[in-house]
DNA sequence: AAGTCTACTGAACAAAGTTCAATTTTTTCT
DNA sequence: AGAAAAAATTGAACTTTGTTCAGTAGACTT
């Protein structure tokens, strides 16, 4: 077959990417192949290197999707909130998320990244935007004196949260204490913005 | 060639795991194949299969090795310590140890995991064993009478650190608003433990 | 010395990412 | 309209993986 034009650049483009999220999220990233994408649209593999650049690429559009629908699910369960319900909500809704679409986060974070600096300016904007959530959480609760600070605590915070969710989502059960994922983040929130008081207290 | 014989059985297996991790530390997890392992070796790659289930059995057993080298440098950097100290040490030898040895360290992590509970038990046990290194600097500060608890709470720690970790060295330093991965560790473990002496002091 | 056993080889298979000459269709030009 | 140019698409082919297994060469047994 040669030449067609029944989509443009951008239709396959956005095709291939909306048949990537769904083999994912149905099959999990180890099904997700520059041939099983072609086919679930209709098009040979050669036609996947028109749009994208490799596999990778696609990959990396696709996670950039995962980023903003995280964002999205965050700010969403958190808006209504303000002080200490405001970052607990922003955890749990971190955790649910990683755990009601578990093969869409796993292919965000499981998949061999591309060397740092090779991360494109939006990408990395993505994932900013995500701590900024967790930045102005906290700005809400401290108050914006030091935002330097809560800016670095912002971090931390998603680092250990992250952290949490990998734990959890790789080991048994009876190596965490039998104890849930949802009780180890909320209990690390607690802990840590307990921290986080007792600092800002000593502070004033 | 046929039979030979100038190695055993355990002769292969570890000097294939020796290979594997000279190639790993020095040329990084992608640079690791059946191939090459058994050319360094010298013998064919057939060879690998009977000593090893398969390529991921082979990086489990050298995952475990791992393990144990970072056991073995988190207890020695922690055991002259006590209280704060042990705890602060623990989590700055964590940290040394992904910076120096960044591939081994990617190797154990990034490299995706088989399903939960086919990892054998012999590996859970390593896994636990370097949470109990952080749960007896805790129980050194604390004390044991809520041993639960602090269980838990050394699960939080690991799982904080480690994400730190992988944060740190995913991401731009940019991303991190320009602080060091020492400077997160730190603050985490800082105020978490402040957190932690918070609820102690309340429960006292 | 003959026969048995077995460690080892290396060719072969499937599946992966990736490339690119050939082909067919659309667009442009005269 | 017809010819020429451009573009989009294919699919076969190449490379590199992990993995298997019939065959074989060497070591052991009697």
């Amino acid at each position: 077959m040669g030449r067609r034009n029944d989509h443009t650049r951008e239709d396959i483009h956005s095709m291939a990417l909306i048949s990537a999220l769904q083999i994912v999220r149905d099959e999990g990233p180890e099904a997700l192949s520059a041939r099983r994408v072609a086919g679930a649209i209709g098009y040979s593999p050669g036609t996947l290197y028109n749009v994208f650049e490799n596999l990778d690429d696609l990959v990396l559009q696709l996670d950039g999707a995962i980023l903003e629908s995280l964002h999205v699910y965050m700010a969403e369960a958190s808006k209504a909130k303000a002080g200490r319900e405001r970052i607990t909500a922003l955890g749990q809704a971190y955790v649910s998320f990683t755990r009601d679409h578990r093969n869409l986060w796993t292919l965000l974070f499981e998949r061999p990244m591309p060397d740092v600096g090779e991360l494109p300016e939006w990408y990395t904007q993505r994932i900013e935007a995500l701590f900024d959530l967790i930045e102005a959480a906290l700005v809400n609760l401290y108050g914006g004196a030091e935002r330097a600070g809560l800016a670095q605590e912002a971090r931390i915070m998603w680092a250990g949260l992250h952290g949490i969710c990998l734990l959890s989502l790789t080991q048994r059960p009876e190596v965490l204490g039998g104890h849930g994922i949802d009780d180890l983040a909320g209990n690390f929130i607690a802990n840590y913005v307990a921290g986080l008081d007792a600092r800002h207290a000593a502070a004033a």
